[in-house]
DNA sequence: AGTCATTCCTGCGTGC
DNA sequence: TGCACGCAGGAATGAC
């Protein structure tokens, strides 16, 4: 949150406003905001100055902007309420503005980096001969890229001793599921957050995945979910999903399916919302002797 | 090796 | 009115 669907309705964006131009300037305006780019802010700036940039480019909840005219790319994670906004270079500075994109060119705009948390952020890496950031080798195509393993997830699946929803926001597994898509998915797929991964047959699996992916084209197909002004486009507007949403927030409301209250419990610091009804606990497991 | 708790951050809502 | 606190949570990190 934002998630996959929300990152790339920005990715949209920066392809249609942004590819193609030239960087004549970049100003950090805090720290925080470049800490990942180890050099530091100046090297930022300095490495970024002059370059064309390319067409823009996602996986899962990341999303970069490769150099033209070098193997690099500049790699940006929204964190929890990151903004890149695509504004009149005269428009007045947003109070979380962190960096600032300036253009060699006369189209009169520039792109922002706004961030009220500060757990985004942007950094300059070289990429691999797919294109892809060095730095994010480990983390796994997403259900909606045409090359997503499936079967290399379901063993992981199989593999591993954890629970599914933990699976689902392991990012080197699956990647672009949040907290929000991984409940919606659980609900539409009736499977509580903690049934063992270890139990899933190969057509659970397969189900699961689908309704992943049947509720981010939903989400996308309306411009995302905005619960609030900070999760926006480019061009600052909100989307809709959050009014198609059945599990996420829903706690004491109705289960759309079958009435019963949801409920939502505390869960790896955070909540996880299900039907009680719908989404039965596993079974405890038998300790062994 | 794999799993899991902790940590970063700010604004908002709530209760006293 | 104001203060303290809980909560929102992605992913790197370190502990076990």
């Amino acid at each position: 949150m934002p998630e996959l669907p929300e990152v790339e309705v920005v990715r949209r964006g920066l392809e249609r406003w942004i590819s193609g131009r030239v960087v004549s300037g970049v100003d950090v305006l805090h720290p925080r905001a470049v800490r990942r780019h180890l050099a530091g802010g100046a090297d930022f700036a300095a490495g970024l100055k002059g370059h064309r940039i390319g067409l823009a480019q996602r996986r899962g909840k990341y999303l970069w902007l490769p150099l033209a005219d070098s193997p690099a790319a500049v790699l940006a994670h929204l964190g929890m309420s990151g903004q890149l906004l695509v504004q009149p270079a005269d428009a007045p500075d947003e109070k979380h503005l962190r960096i600032r994109v300036r253009f060699d060119d006369a189209q009169g705009t520039e792109l922002r980096f706004v961030d009220q948390r500060t757990f985004g952020g942007l950094s300059l890496h070289g990429t691999a001969p797919d294109g892809l950031p060095e730095v994010i080798a480990h983390i796994a195509r997403d259900p909606l890229d045409p090359a997503f393993d499936e079967e290399a997830f379901h063993q992981g699946l199989r593999r591993s001793r954890s629970t599914i929803k933990r699976a689902l926001l392991n990012q080197s597994l699956i990647s672009g599921v949040g907290n929000i898509y991984a409940d919606e998915a659980l609900w539409r797929a009736r499977l509580h957050y903690e049934r063992p991964t270890a139990t899933f047959t190969r057509p659970r699996t397969t189900e699961l995945l689908g309704h992943v992916r049947d509720v981010m084209n939903a989400a996308l197909a309306v411009g995302g979910t905005s619960f609030d002004s900070l999760y926006v486009n480019v061009n600052g507007e909100s989307g809709y999903f959050d009014r198609s949403l059945d599990a996420y927030g829903r706690e004491d409301e109705p289960c759309r399916r079958c009435g019963t209250p949801m409920r939502r419990r505390p869960w790896m610091n955070r909540s996880s919302y299900f039907c009680p009804r719908c989404q039965r606990p596993p079974r405890p497991v038998k300790a062994r002797a």
